[in-house]
DNA sequence: ATTGTATATGAGCATATGTTCATATACTTT
DNA sequence: AAAGTATATGAACATATGCTCATATACAAT
């Protein structure tokens, strides 16, 4: 059988896919999302919740920010995190409860 | 403010959100899902349509297996694998399908 | 101006991941 | 029994990932 005999996926398609997957694929990058999906926070405060590094929190953030899951808005010293994408965050919570109701 | 303040999800849930999302997190798993989402496949038919080896192949379908995102069924030398999780389908699809009306 | 506060960032490191290669296993065919 | 076919599996390797540590940046407060 041939290739073209199936529907396959764009080669953009796959690669855009498991750049959302992946970014979901970590738990700090989940614990960070489920806290934005609250409320908006400011970095060390998502630090303080999680119990990690100011740093550790600060890189994860810079990940998200590159694929515009993330946005934040600056107040002084201190930079408000929002999430920015609800496609990516109704997926999340579709997971989440999922798993919370079995 | 205190880490009891807010909603935290537990552990488990974390890590089985995170288990579910690193599932789909590869190009190769997210292409051997979408062919298995049309038809029942063998190892060989879903190397030679994603151009892949044998064994490569083979090592993401333990993957897969051990998560118990597929199963399969045997006929002589040929094992014949299907997907096994509706929920984990269904979150691809809809990922996929929000990408591609982009 | 100096010190303090909040965040970002680069280097380094340990671990995880995905593939290849060689080989094992289990069944089929002759 | 022997050779062939389809798949599984272990070792090895290169790359990716997520953290820590040290430091840079930018603004605030004194």
């Amino acid at each position: 059988m041939k290739q073209q005999d199936y529907s396959i996926l764009s080669p953009n398609t796959v690669d855009e896919a498991s750049r959302i997957f992946k970014a979901l694929s970590d738990p700090t990058r989940i614990k960070i999302l489920f806290l934005l999906s609250q409320e908006e926070c400011s970095v060390n405060h998502i630090a303080e919740v999680l119990e990690m590094t100011q740093s550790a929190v600060s890189h994860q953030l810079s990940f998200l920010r590159n694929l515009r899951l993330v946005k934040y808005r600056r107040e002084g010293n201190t930079f408000f995190y929002t999430y920015d994408d609800d496609h990516v965050m109704t997926i999340l919570n579709q997971v989440l409860s999922h798993i919370e109701c079995e």
